[in-house]
DNA sequence: AAATAAGGTCACCAGGTCAG
DNA sequence: CTGACCTGGTGACCTTATTT
């Protein structure tokens, strides 16, 4: 997908920890992660701005950069994504060009949204409220704060994860999350994706969020199923009209009407299991969510535009989505 | 890889602060750069030629020296080299030895492509244009002049350094060497590194140039996935084929339909990223990344070019192969 | 089966040491 | 000062696990 690290700027190799990021990045937040102690305080009282060429100077920066940018242990996922992942992901970069045209580099948070519904990752739970957050305002200088957040996220973090939408929005909870609120940081992207809501999207069509309300997996299997004209669609349709509309640019990008409303956001994890789950810490979470999966439902089908898809979708540049219908499983 | 120093000439130790050097220069440098005051003049008007034996003899212009073939404290790179730097330094060392049977070393200008497509790095920005260069003058003999052109050259040097091939032909230069004529330094190569064009590659399988106008990875992909045969292709596996073809030296090194067109050749950059990934804007700059957070920054930077490249190398999916091993050290 | 991320491995480098 | 040697990382590549 020719996404950026959101760390340090040069390309990223993959969705890490919660955030595209380059190998380096990804390796140096999974050591730093468990090894706090050896990183020493900014020389530059915690205003390094990390960049390619001076990632490695300052390990302080370099992490806090990372946990702004929503990495997490506890946010990780494995396996592929669906498409509507790589949707939200074009519209998303989408976005950012229209924007960047406008003004220069978007600093940090961005205000709401960006693309209809942002959804935040769990893992994201550091980072969406990058200052009003809990842990960020440890994530200062010393290495002591350093160590503070770093460690108390994993527990927190972990637990809510999944869960409920609402799981907290107070922030009170812990550092972990708030990730919900923030509409999205820029480049901050769910380990698993929810499509957006409302929007382009035939009502009910897409599936909803994890585990939250909705009905179920099996729900929206049925719904299409008994809608044929909605069967049509489907992520790799959806894809590809955005794609489309890419090629011939269209002129604005539409803002849709949000529908979803913020709130209910939480999105949430969809991840399936949470690194916390797998490993070590057995269980320990809660978890209710377990169930979470994906919606299961929409399996099949979809999956298999990824490749080709994704390669169009590189070339292209995306200028608008289209409104198509959307269908299809998820 | 039996690479020699660049500064002095004897064996490499490795490739440091952007240049090929013996752990010698590499201390000197390193020494140096944070303390230039230690530094005195030269007493033969600057134009001392720096070698083996004598490259204690003038600080001057042995920090001279190093800066005219690309050492800098913000070109330095860690980590593993991808295969494709490799690949690159056996594919150049193939051609010097052919050339060197016909002629004498390269001299300066080079055609377009000694190999494919030679690429500069970035360190080399101080380099490229050797009097060309902001900084260049700078370096004559005057420690003072040591001074100023070290500490700017962090900024300065990034920016430029990519790219123009052609850079600059001319050779007014002074002692030192003259590296810069030649096409590819003979030691020097990017800290990252793409693949050449066509040569021994199947079509379309080599990664592109870094920014110019590549398809994209997932072309790459794709294609490969559809011609089975290609698909064979890594770098693992392009790696050991050259150094089979060392072994057994064989004429010529195919030289495949060119993929690339030269234009874009500019080669140039090696250095990491190639700019297509980035963002396709052709030309550097762009900054794409996003996020900048914090303090927004100011400082910035950007110098952006470092290194990278490798990463798309990544996207290619190895196969594995192999035989040889390529990862022994370089 | 394919995709894709976590982790592990270890090639490699900036820095620090210290005998020369 | 110099530079061989060591140390603490860094990150490219690979393996394993998980999800689609
Ligand atoms: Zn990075
Ligand atoms: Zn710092
Ligand atoms: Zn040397
Ligand atoms: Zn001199």
């Amino acid at each position: 997908m020719n996404q950026t690290c959101k760390v340090c700027g040069e390309p990223a190799a993959g969705f890490h920890f919660g955030a595209f990021t380059c190998e380096g990045c990804k390796s140096f937040f999974g050591r730093s992660y468990n090894n706090l102690s050896s990183i020493s305080e900014c020389k530059n009282n915690g205003e390094c701005v990390i960049n390619k060429k001076n990632r490695t100077a300052c390990k302080a920066c370099r992490l806090r950069k990372c946990l702004m940018v929503g990495m997490s242990k506890s946010g990780s996922r494995y396996g592929r994504r669906s498409n509507w992942f790589k949707i939200h992901c074009l519209l998303q970069e989408q976005q950012q060009q229209q924007q960047a045209g406008g003004g220069g580099i978007q600093t940090g948070l961005k205000p709401p949204q960006k693309t209809p519904s942002p959804h935040q990752h769990l893992g994201l739970g550091l980072l969406n409220q990058p200052f009003g957050h809990p842990l960020m305002h440890h994530i200062t200088k010393t290495k002591e704060e350093l160590m503070l957040l770093g460690l108390d996220e994993y527990k927190n973090s972990a637990s809510p994860s999944v869960s409920s939408p609402e799981s907290h929005n107070s922030d009170s909870s812990v550092e972990i999350s708030d990730a919900r609120r923030i509409p999205l940081f820029p480049g901050l992207l769910p380990p698993t994706f929810l499509p957006p809501h409302g929007l382009l999207f035939p009502p009910g069509y897409p599936p909803l969020y994890p585990g939250l309300l909705q009905p179920t997996n099996n729900n929206n299997r049925l719904m299409r199923n008994h809608n044929p004209g909605v069967e049509a669609f489907n992520k790799r349709v959806f894809l590809d009209a955005v794609l489309q509309s890419q090629r011939s640019p269209t002129p604005e990008v539409e803002a849709p009407p949000p529908v979803a409303s913020p709130l209910q956001e939480d999105p949430i994890d969809l991840s399936m299991k949470t690194m916390s789950e797998r490993g070590s810490s057995p269980a320990h979470s809660d978890r209710s969510d377990s169930v979470v999966t994906e919606q299961g439902a929409g399996s099949e089908a979809d999956e298999e535009s990824d490749c080709e898809s994704e390669k169009e979708l590189k070339r292209i540049k995306l200028v608008r989505p289209a409104p198509l219908d959307l269908t299809t499983k998820v």
